[in-house]
DNA sequence: GGCTATTTCAAACACTGGTTTGAAAAAGGG
DNA sequence: CCCTTTTTCAAACCAGTGTTTGAAATAGCC
């Protein structure tokens, strides 16, 4: 029973989802995606109900992709030592740095939602976030055994922001006055720096 | 010679700064903020040459507003020890955490130049960001005494970004599922976090 | 092959956006 | 007080938006 309307859906799909992440929401018309995607304008309407149901769907996919990179390595990271275990979440965590590909358009699409969270991104955040910052409060714990559940969790954001910082402000950091560089070897250097930073900052607490 | 527009002038202003730092450039309406602001529609274009030319005011307005924040403070810092110049530094950062005042609308402007930067933003950026990360770096230069340049620059950057994530995640860092609250008791407490975990990572490099 | 349900399509609809207009009002200087 | 300049105003303009419509085309099944 493989419906023939698959192919436009995904057609859209993918077009919906490269335009989002490049103009937001509301940056993004239907008639561009709709261009893009080389189907009739009425097609969004019919397949998904709307910009919203679009929208809704492409900010699902974003979000297990993202997520399920780290959590697939759950199990392979808990066997490592915790230093090289955090080293290993920090080097996965920056990888959208590298590359203009899915990882990165998906890193963009939630950029978006950091400053007026969607409805459905709050939906989204509140029944699926769990498993990830689990997975980053096991990693921190580690180094902090004896601290309460509120600076464990205060500890995991911390550590991803040390990631999403450069992530987020990569085209500016990549311009003047800074002029970083995100090629393969200046990540590998940039992720080894972080990982000593947070490493050190966790477990030599002065 | 005071001109009897000023006062029409600066209610655009100050609305817009509102509107824009909550709803983002492309959100906001000419008439949302000639409504909150009891002006004509056409005072806009009269006084400011268009939304862009509004918009680029009230930029300036912020970035100014959020630098010399910090930079009125530089001699007294440089007078400090290492750790406690830090401390300050982070706190200040924090400030926009506390309240809903002007500070936090700054912050907000900026927060939605991150997705997609306007060409005003690089070149105000490009122009008077120099001072700003100047005495960043020369904080952590501190810790860092024989660290390169292109170093220096990633831990300035680094530092930022530790306050960065609770300030731009703020709102839905305080819902389900992290319920963090944001009194001044609990930003002295998560600055006190940060500052000794960055202060451990930058002094005790493993 | 004929019939039904699904899917595509071009056009139109209702609405909001920023900007322009041209006249009315107010201000300022002589 | 008069005349010029500056400033306000309501209305209209035009380009863009998301959505709806109703007919045409296609696919799937007996």
């Amino acid at each position: 029973m493989t419906r023939p309307s698959e192919v436009t859906r995904d057609r859209i799909m993918k077009a919906a989802e490269r335009l989002f992440a490049e103009r937001g929401y509301d940056g993004t018309s239907i008639r561009a995606i709709v261009a893009r995607a080389r189907v009739n304008q009425a097609a969004i309407n019919y397949h998904f109900d709307g910009k919203d149901g679009l929208y809704r769907e492409v900010l699902r996919l974003a979000f297990r992709g993202l997520t399920e990179n780290q959590l697939s390595h759950a199990a392979e990271v808990s066997s490592m030592s915790r230093e090289q275990a955090l080293s290993e979440f920090i080097r996965r965590q920056l990888h959208p740095l590298l590359a203009r590909d899915e990882a990165a358009r998906h890193m963009r699409i939630f950029n978006w939602e950091t400053v007026r969270p969607t409805p459905v991104f709050r939906k989204l955040l509140s029944e699926e976030a769990a498993p990830f910052m689990g997975m980053a409060t096991d990693l921190v714990r580690r180094f902090l055994p004896d601290a309460d559940h509120r600076s464990l969790v205060v500890a995991a954001i911390w550590l991803l922001g040390q990631c999403s910082v450069f992530i987020r402000n990569r085209e500016q950091l990549s311009g003047p006055p800074v002029e970083l560089s995100f090629d393969e070897s200046s990540v590998d250097w940039l992720a080894q720096l972080i990982s000593r930073w947070s490493i050190g900052g966790l477990a030599h607490q002065s």
